[in-house]
DNA sequence: ACTTGGGGCGCC
DNA sequence: AAAGGGCGCCCCAAGT
C-alpha cells in the first residue's frame, strides 16, 4: 500500500499542555467536594481511581504488563509477527483523535501477556512528560515494523485508533477486524461497547475477570496520561485481550466456509463484511483524515447576518408578547404555578414557557389531539395568530445560528485547520451512515448560505455526485415489478409514469416540461402528486398521512394507492412477503444480504397475565400460598382464552374502545399487554429497512470502489462527504472533467454490481458546496 | 455540575 | 381512529 505520510507531527512534551487541565487545577482550590464525596481535585481522583483499580484489577498485575523497554517491545512485536495477528487499542487524554493527545498502546497477541505501552502519560503535578516511558519514535517504529510485516490489526472501533495512531503515532494501520462493526452486523439490536460485548461472548469466569467500564473507574473528564503507569496498564491493557477474544468469538460467525456461519445463515453477511464492510474502514478513515475546508471568513460574515436576524425576529416576537403583557398579569394571579415559570423576558426557545404563553396567556387551542400544549411549527401556524409567523422565523434563524453557523467553524481542527467530522459506518441499524462532530448529513440544503460554508482548498474543486432516485430503483430491484423495472430500463421518468397510468392521462402530460422546453404546471403537478406514494410505500405510511402530502381526502389517496398496486402487483406483493419473512424468521434482508432483525414482529398481538386478585374470577385461596408456587404455572393462560380477548383486541378502535377489553379482562383476571403499536411498528420497519440498507450497500460499495479506483487516484480525487445517496469529493481544477467522467462511471456500475436496475448518478463540479457549477 | 429525556427540526 | 422510515444537535427542564 502506498499511501503517503505527512511530515512527521509535532509531539506535546507535556509541558505546554492542555489548558483545561491547568482550568482544573486552578479551580480546585475554589471547589468543594464535602457533600457529594466525589473528589474533585486531580490528585483525588487518581486516588479514587487507584483505589478501584486495586479492589476491580488488582489480581490482574501479574497477568498483564506495562512495558517500558525498547529490547521488551521489540520482543513483543516478534512475536505478533510471528503469530500474524495482533490486537491493538490506543488510550488518549479525550476523545478527540487530532488535536487530543495520546497516553498510550495497548497490544495483545496469543502466547504473550496483554501490554500496556505507555507513552504519553505525564506527571499529576508538574504536567511533565514522564521520562520512564519509551520514545515515541520507538512505539512508531516497532509499529511500523509490525504493520510491514502484514501483522493483522484486531481492534474495537478502528477507525478511532486508526486516527490516534496516524495523527500522534504517524503510523498508517490496516485493519484486519473490527469487533463494533462485526458486531452490529451479526446482532444490530444490542450495545456495542467493548465491555459490553465482551462480557456477554467471552467472560468465563463470573468472579475472575470482570470488565469494568472507563466510568467507573475514573472521574468524568480525567485525563489518561495522569494515571500512574502502575495503575494504567491494569485497566488498559486488558480492552487488548478483550478484542483479541471477541475476534476469536466472532470470526467464524462471518467466515464463509465455516460451518458456524453457514448454520447460522450468515453466508451472506460475511460477504458483506468482508467485501464491503471491512474495506469501508479505511475508506472512512480516509475521508476523514483528509477533512473538509471551511471558508470561515464567510462564517464569520454569515455569524453577523444571522445574529441580526435573529435579533430582529426575536423583536418581533416581543412586540406581540407585550401587546398582551395584560393577559400575562393576569395569569399571575390565576395560575401563579404557571406564571412562576415563565422568565422575563419570556424565552422563544423554552417548550414550557411557549406553551404556557400559547394556550394559558392567549387562550389558543392545539389542533393536533396527540399534542394538547404542543409548540411545533405545524401546531403554531394552524392557530392563525400574529405571533405564529414570528415564533417561526425566530426559530428558524436561531437554528440555523446555533447548529451551523457558529457550531461548525468551532469545530475545525487547530492543527489541520479543516473539518473533520465523524462518518459512523454503522450509524443507523438499517446499514446507513450517521455523521456527527458535526453532522454533516443534516446541513440545509434548501437555503445555500450554509452550504457555501463548505469548500476546497486553492486549486481544488468539489465533485459532487448522487444516485438519482436511489430508492425507488432499490424498490424495483427487490420487488422484481416489471411494470417498474421496465420504466427504468426505458428510461422513462418513475414519477410521470406513475401519474400517467393512475390518472389516466398521456405519459407526456405528466412531465414537468414539454418537448419544446415550456413548463407544463399540470404536469408538474401530477407527477408531483404521485411521489408520496411511492414514498408512503417504502416508509410505510398510511393512507392518511399520503393523503395529508398528496393534499386530498383520504378516500382518494386510498383510490391512488389501490390503483398504485393494482398496477404494480409485485410491489404490494413485495410488501406482504417481506413482512411475512419477518414474522417467521426475525428478520429481513437488504440486496447485499444485510440483516435487519425486527423481533418485534415475532410478538404476540396481545399477552395475558393472570391477575391473583380477591376481586378476579380466578382467584383461588388455596393458590395464595408461595410454597404452591412450584408446581403450578401461574402465568397459565387456556388458548381459548388468549384467542377470545386477541381477537376483541383487534376489533377495538382506539384507546377508548381498547380499555374497554382491558377491563373486561381485567373483570375475568388477566391484565393485558397490547402489543399492537410495537407490531405495526415492525411492519413499517420491514419494507424500509429493506430500501434503506440496500441503498447503504450500494453507496458504501461506491465509495470504496471510488477510493480504490486507480484512474481517479492518479487524478487525485478524494472524498470528503457522504450523504446516503450522495458522494461528495474534490480533484485538482485541471483534472475536473476526467474525475467527473470516471466518477460517474464507477458509482454507476458500483451499484449494477449490487441491483439489476439501471442506475442514473448525476456529477456536479463546483467551488463550494452548492456553488455555481463550473465549467 | 452533569446527565437524561423530550420537543423541535435540519437532512436523505 | 390513526397510522412517518433512518439519523444527530440544539435547547430546556428535571433528576441525580
Amino acid at each position: 500500500m502506498s499511501r503517503t505520510l505527512f511530515k512527521v507531527p509535532t509531539r506535546e512534551t507535556g509541558i505546554d499542555a492542555d489548558k483545561s487541565v491547568l482550568d482544573k487545577i486552578a479551580k480546585r482550590k475554589k471547589s468543594t467536594s464535602v457533600v457529594t464525596g466525589t473528589p474533585s481535585t486531580i490528585s483525588g481522583k487518581i486516588a479514587l481511581a487507584r483505589k478501584l483499580i486495586e479492589s476491580k484489577l488488582g489480581h490482574l498485575r501479574d497477568k498483564f504488563v506495562s512495558i517500558t523497554d525498547e529490547q521488551q517491545l521489540i520482543d513483543y512485536i516478534d512475536k505478533a509477527i510471528q503469530n500474524g495477528k495482533c490486537a491493538i487499542d490506543t488510550e488518549t487524554a479525550s476523545l478527540d483523535t487530532i488535536d487530543g493527545h495520546i497516553a498510550g498502546v495497548c497490544l495483545y497477541t496469543k502466547g504473550m501477556k496483554p501490554a500496556y505501552i505507555p507513552c504519553g502519560h505525564i506527571s499529576p503535578m508538574t504536567l511533565v512528560r514522564l521520562k520512564t516511558q519509551l520514545d515515541y519514535d520507538v512505539i512508531t517504529r516497532e509499529l511500523q515494523r509490525a504493520e510491514d510485516n502484514c501483522v493483522k490489526w484486531l481492534l474495537h472501533n478502528a477507525k478511532f485508533d486508526m486516527h490516534v495512531c496516524y495523527w500522534y503515532l504517524n503510523v498508517l494501520i490496516s485493519p484486519f477486524w473490527d469487533t463494533n462493526i462485526a458486531g452490529n452486523l451479526l446482532n444490530e439490536n444490542e450495545p456495542h461497547s467493548l465491555k459490553v460485548l465482551w462480557n456477554k461472548y467471552c467472560k468465563e469466569d463470573d468472579d475472575d475477570a470482570q470488565a469494568v467500564k472507563f466510568n467507573t473507574l475514573f472521574e468524568k473528564g480525567i485525563d489518561f496520561r495522569m494515571i500512574p503507569l502502575d495503575l494504567a496498564y491494569l485497566y488498559a491493557a486488558f480492552d487488548a485481550l478483550m478484542t483479541w477474544e471477541l475476534y476469536e468469538f466472532q470470526e467464524p460467525f462471518l467466515t464463509e466456509n465455516n460451518p458456524v456461519c453457514i448454520d447460522m445463515g450468515l453466508t451472506r453477511v460475511s460477504k458483506l463484511w468482508h467485501n464491503i464492510e471491512l474495506p469501508e474502514i479505511t475508506t472512512v478513515f480516509d475521508m476523514e483524515r483528509e477533512g473538509t475546508c471551511i471558508d470561515t471568513k464567510y462564517a464569520k460574515e454569515l455569524h453577523d447576518k444571522y445574529t441580526k436576524e435573529l435579533t430582529s425576529a426575536e423583536k418581533v416576537v416581543h412586540l406581540e408578547i407585550s401587546k398582551v403583557q395584560h393577559k400575562i398579569d393576569r395569569l399571575a394571579v390565576d395560575k401563579p404555578k404557571m406564571y412562576s415559570k415563565l422568565s422575563n423576558p419570556i424565552n422563544i426557545g423554552s417548550p414550557t414557557q411557549l406553551a404556557i404563553l400559547l394556550y394559558d396567556v392567549l387562550g389558543l387551542t392545539s389542533n393536533d389531539k396527540n399534542s394538547p400544549r404542543g409548540t411545533g411549527e405545524e401546531i403554531i401556524l394552524a392557530m392563525n395568530h400574529p405571533i405564529a409567523k414570528a415564533i417561526i422565523a425566530y426559530r428558524k434563524v436561531s437554528k440555523l445560528l446555533s447548529t451551523y453557523i457558529d457550531a461548525i467553524p468551532q469545530q475545525i481542527s487547530k492543527r489541520t485547520g479543516k473539518l473533520h467530522a465523524s462518518f459512523n459506518q454503522y450509524g443507523a441499524k438499517t446499514g446507513r451512515f450517521s455523521s456527527s462532530d458535526p453532522n454533516l448529513q443534516n446541513i440545509p440544503s434548501k437555503n445555500h448560505d450554509i452550504r457555501k460554508m463548505f469548500i476546497v482548498p486553492e486549486g481544488y474543486v468539489m465533485v459532487g455526485s448522487d444516485y438519482s432516485q436511489q430508492e425507488p430503483r432499490c424498490l424495483a430491484y427487490m420487488s422484481g415489478d416489471e411494470s417498474l423495472l421496465d420504466a427504468y430500463r426505458t428510461g422513462k421518468d418513475l414519477y410521470a409514469l406513475i401519474a400517467s397510468t393512475l390518472y389516466k392521462v398521456p405519459y407526456d402530460e405528466c412531465l414537468e416540461f414539454r418537448p419544446d422546453g415550456t413548463k407544463n404546471e399540470e404536469g408538474k403537478k401530477r407527477r408531483n402528486s404521485v411521489k408520496p406514494v411511492v414514498l408512503g410505500i417504502m416508509y410505510g405510511r398510511g393512507s392518511a398521512s399520503i393523503a395529508e402530502q398528496m393534499g386530498v381526502s383520504k378516500k382518494e389517496a386510498e383510490r391512488v394507492i389501490a390503483d398504485f398496486f393494482k398496477h404494480y402487483p409485485k410491489v404490494a406483493q413485495f410488501v406482504m412477503d417481506t413482512q411475512q419473512k419477518a414474522r417467521d424468521y426475525g428478520f429481513v434482508e437488504t440486496a447485499m444480504g444485510r440483516k435487519r432483525r425486527l423481533p418485534d414482529m415475532q410478538l404476540d398481538e396481545i399477552e395475558l397475565t393472570p391477575q391473583i386478585t380477591a376481586s378476579s374470577n380466578n382467584f383461588n385461596p388455596l393458590f395464595d400460598d408461595e410454597e404452591d408456587d412450584d408446581d403450578v404455572d401461574m402465568n397459565f393462560v387456556p388458548d381459548d382464552i388468549y384467542y377470545k380477548y386477541a381477537a376483541k383486541m383487534r376489533k377495538a378502535w382506539g384507546r377508548k374502545q381498547k380499555d374497554v377489553v382491558k377491563q373486561e379482562a381485567l373483570q375475568e383476571g388477566y391484565a393485558i399487554k397490547d402489543n399492537g403499536g410495537k407490531i405495526a411498528d415492525a411492519e413499517r420497519q420491514c419494507v424500509n429497512s429493506v430500501i434503506q440498507g440496500s441503498s447503504a450497500d450500494i453507496t458504501k460499495h461506491a465509495m470504496n470502489q471510488l477510493h480504490r479506483d486507480e484512474e481517479l487516484k492518479s487524478l487525485g480525487y478524494k472524498l470528503i462527504i457522504t450523504v446516503h445517496d450522495e458522494v461528495i469529493g474534490m480533484c485538482p481544477y485541471e483534472n475536473r472533467h476526467a474525475v467527473a467522467k470516471r466518477v460517474q462511471q464507477v458509482m454507476v456500475s458500483a451499484a449494477q454490481q449490487i441491483i439489476d436496475v439501471p442506475m442514473k448518478c448525476d456529477v456536479e463540479i463546483s467551488y463550494k458546496w452548492y456553488g455555481e457549477e463550473v465549467a
